[in-house]
DNA sequence: AAATATCAGCTTTTT
DNA sequence: GCTGATATTT
């Protein structure tokens, strides 16, 4: 039991609106929180109340999160307030907690006891193989549009039968979806999308499963409410009986994952759907200065579909929100380099400073400066642990042991290392295959000739990994296969194989460390407990006596180690990269950068049609997701806040000038400062400036001077011809073989010819 | 089966 | 302008 002491002192450390959450009744309640408000400390305090004020017992509560990252964090967190009563709870992403439930009731799902997740490659591939066969060609069923149209019928609730294709195109597609779905059926696999709605499809068959679940949950707490999609959302309706209260915590002003399926009516849609009472906003921020936070709300305060929330700080109101323009990208990143070591000085370690970008492209010249000058620094975003090719073959190795009919793992790997399995035998194989309707493993007695043997060789690797679950505990089932697949060899012999070894040996440990962390017993082989093969009788048996099915729904999960080692591996890829400890300056998107902080950042990059970005700013909803991207990084900051904008930059091949972001206008005069890199910089026009922040009308001066047909001169592009004049001073300009540009005419030095 | 040529694509992205 | 993926060559 929670000591008496300690929830007296959580719930000391609270503010009024915080406590008022944490302590609120038993009902479904919507938590508005800001940036910095303390979210994650009231899902925990509320969870700690919970169980403290003997409410429920932690069988009774399921908090969901996005990532896995905030799922662990949360569950460290839990750790610290609470001993034992973490047994029983049910703390997860959306995917693990239906990927835990789908292994519980597979065969309600119809799924095979041990199917492989595919992740976002793994299901391109297999798009891939069937367009082949398929002879579809145009843009419309490119592999990346085609997994795309899947995965958005999917998130709709749709199965291949149930979409009506409005054209010709589309009936294609959903011919392919059909395909698709019967494929990862017949191969025991299941994509991302699937686990959410198998698992509601599941639930809503099945009444007394459905009924299980819903008296079960009490508590469902939902974190980052505001990213969920409609699935999801159906997902929480159905797992939440008349009993249960929803604690959801959102912020729409934070809602950036529209462009993915993310729906922020869903806030609305719940107050409505649960008619609740309870609506709590966290104004009280505790993570920046004065200024900063003043600039966001002003920021944020131009978006017209908002539920309305201002934060406010008791910290003062710090330095200003300093705004800098450069001539360029490159002397963008210099600066930046240089502030950094400033503040380094100033004694403000790296790792406390973050450079964050709109658009991943942007890294490169920053990164460029950060190696000239010789600073530490870390990408966020890279290729993460789990998705290394060499990773990937010996988990394809796994998911062909815990599941031979796995044919594209059985692909990726039935020639790697190269073993004379060419494409020319795998296409008799996957011929065999589709006439007798079995998997390309089984289709491998049906051949003959000499490419039987070769095929033979490769399953006997295969079926001695599938013995050796039995005798071997995980890490050494993966060395072994390592070994015996013949990819320690390849990479011994490989030139630059050094890297990928160490990586596969680190595989090892991250198995072991998973056994560990996940409460496997090391010597576990195969099946967990007897147990988990009652799903024959499932129905019955949760209906009348919920004990049996609780005995054995808790950690370890009924999953073979080596199920849930390859759940994992999907479910969660990994960290990109280590050296988190070292101390190194935060180069990220700013979707990266949600959810972070830092003591100093830079916001780089602020033009019009990058941030902004123009793909995204033509119609209002477009411009109001970008604004809250915009008030996500400036809220990122603790004392320190750096803007800045380069008045010439270098993208994709293509010279831009831009103007200065509208965003910046956006900001209260008060609140910032502008900076000038020389006393006498020519390049900043101290008059545009001194308009921030009203937003004067633009002037058109320079069209006296200009006109299409106008013979120009450029001191980069040499020699052109103005072809066409448009509003907001922007030209389109023929440099002849340089090719066109698209010139903001009041920055581009243009000379008449 | 590796080496080389060609070619699209290019905002954000977790599971 | 650069990268990653595919096509073509040897």
């Amino acid at each position: 039991m929670l000591d008496n002491a300690l929830m007296d002192h959580l719930l000391n450390n609270l503010n009024t609106e915080q406590l008022a959450a944490v302590t609120l009744p038993a009902q479904s309640a919507l938590i508005l929180a800001g940036a910095g408000s303390g979210k994650t400390r009231v899902l925990t305090t509320r969870i700690a109340w919970l169980l403290k004020t003997g409410q429920v017992s932690s069988y009774s509560i399921l908090a969901v999160t996005f990532t896995n990252k905030a799922a662990k964090e949360m569950l460290a967190r839990l750790g610290t307030m609470l001993s034992d009563n973490l047994r029983g709870m049910w703390v997860g992403t959306f995917h693990g907690l239906c990927n835990r439930i789908l292994r519980l009731h597979w065969k309600d799902a119809a799924l095979p006891q041990s199917f492989n997740i595919l992740d976002a490659q793994d299901q391109l591939s297999a798009v891939k193989r069937i367009l082949k066969v398929a002879n579809l060609s145009g843009d419309w069923y490119k592999p990346q549009s085609v997994a795309h149209y899947i995965n958005s019928q999917k998130e709709k609730g749709l199965r291949a039968g149930d979409v009506r294709p409005r054209d010709h195109h589309e009936q294609e597609l959903a011919r392919i979806y059909e395909i698709y779905e019967s494929q990862c059926q017949r191969e025991g696999v299941v994509d991302f999308a699937e686990l959410l709605l198998r698992c509601c499809e599941l639930l809503e068959r099945n009444q007394p499963l459905r009924e299980h679940y819903q008296s079960r949950f009490r508590h469902i707490l939902v974190d980052e409410f505001q990213d969920t999609n409609d699935m999801q959302y159906r997902w929480l309706k159905l797992l939440a009986g008349k009993d249960t209260a929803i604690f959801a915590v959102g912020d729409d002003d934070q809602s950036i994952y529209a462009f993915r399926g993310a729906n922020v009516e869903n806030m609305l849609a719940f107050r409505t759907d649960f008619k609740v009472k309870n609506f709590i906003c966290l104004e009280q921020n505790y993570r920046s200065k004065g200024n900063i936070l003043d600039a966001a709300n002003a920021l944020i305060a131009h978006n017209q579909k908002r539920l309305g929330k201002n934060l406010r700080t008791d910290a003062g109101q710090g330095e200003p929100v300093r705004i800098l323009k450069l001539p360029s990208d490159t002397n963008e990143a210099d600066w930046v380099c240089q502030e950094v070591q400033h503040l380094k000085a100033e004694g403000i370690p790296y790792r406390e400073m973050a450079v964050l970008y709109r658009s991943n492209a942007q890294s490169r010249v920053l990164e460029h400066s950060f190696i000239n000058k010789k600073i530490p620094y870390r990408v966020y975003g890279g290729l993460r642990f789990f998705e290394r090719a060499e990773i990937k073959h010996a988990i394809a190795y796994l998911q062909l042991i815990s599941n031979p009919n796995n044919n594209a793992a059985f692909m990726r790997v039935a020639n790697f290392p190269p073993r004379g399995i060419g494409t020319r035998t795998l296409e008799q194989l996957d011929d065999l295959a589709k006439a007798n309707n079995c998997s390309l493993y089984d289709a491998i007695p049906l051949m003959n000739g000499r490419s039987r043997s070769a095929l033979e060789a490769f399953a006997r690797i295969i079926d001695q990994g599938t013995a050796s679950t039995f005798n071997k505990n995980l890490p050494d089932l993966i060395t072994s296969i390592i070994e015996s697949s013949g990819l320690e060899m390849y990479y011994q012999k490989e030139k630059e194989g050094a890297e990928r070894l160490e990586n596969l040996e680190q595989l090892i440990s991250a198995a072991a460390q998973f056994l560990i962390e996940e409460g496997y017993d090391f010597e576990q082989y195969a099946q967990t407990s007897s147990l988990s093969v009652n799903t024959n009788a499932s129905n019955d048996v949760i209906a009348s006596s919920p004990n049996i099915i609780d005995a054995n729904d808790n950690h370890p999960v009924n999953m073979s180690p080596l199920s849930a080692f390859l759940s994992h591996a999907s479910l969660e890829a990994g960290d990109a990269q280590a050296d988190e400890n070292t101390d190194a300056v935060q180069l990220m998107t700013v979707h990266a950068a949600k959810g972070l902080e830092f003591e100093a950042v830079f916001i780089t990059g602020l033009e019009e049609g990058l941030f902004p970005h123009e793909n995204s700013s033509h119609d209002k909803k477009g411009l109001e997701e970008e604004r809250r991207l915009m008030y996500v990084a400036l809220t990122r900051a603790k004392k320190k806040l750096y803007l800045s904008c380069a008045e010439y930059r270098m993208l994709y091949g293509h010279a831009n000038y831009n103007k200065h972001s509208s965003f910046i206008d956006e900001l209260p005069e008060e609140n910032t400062k502008l900076m000038f890199k020389q006393k006498k910089a020519s390049y900043i026009d101290e008059a545009e400036w001194g308009n921030i922040p009203s937003s004067k009308p633009q002037t058109s001066a320079t069209h006296h001077k200009w006109r299409a047909g106008q013979s120009v001169y450029h001191k980069k592009f040499g020699e052109g011809v103005i072809i066409r004049l448009e509003s907001g001073d922007r030209a389109f300009v023929n440099f002849g073989s340089v090719g066109m540009k698209h010139l903001d005419l009041t920055i581009a030095k243009l000379e008449r010819l």
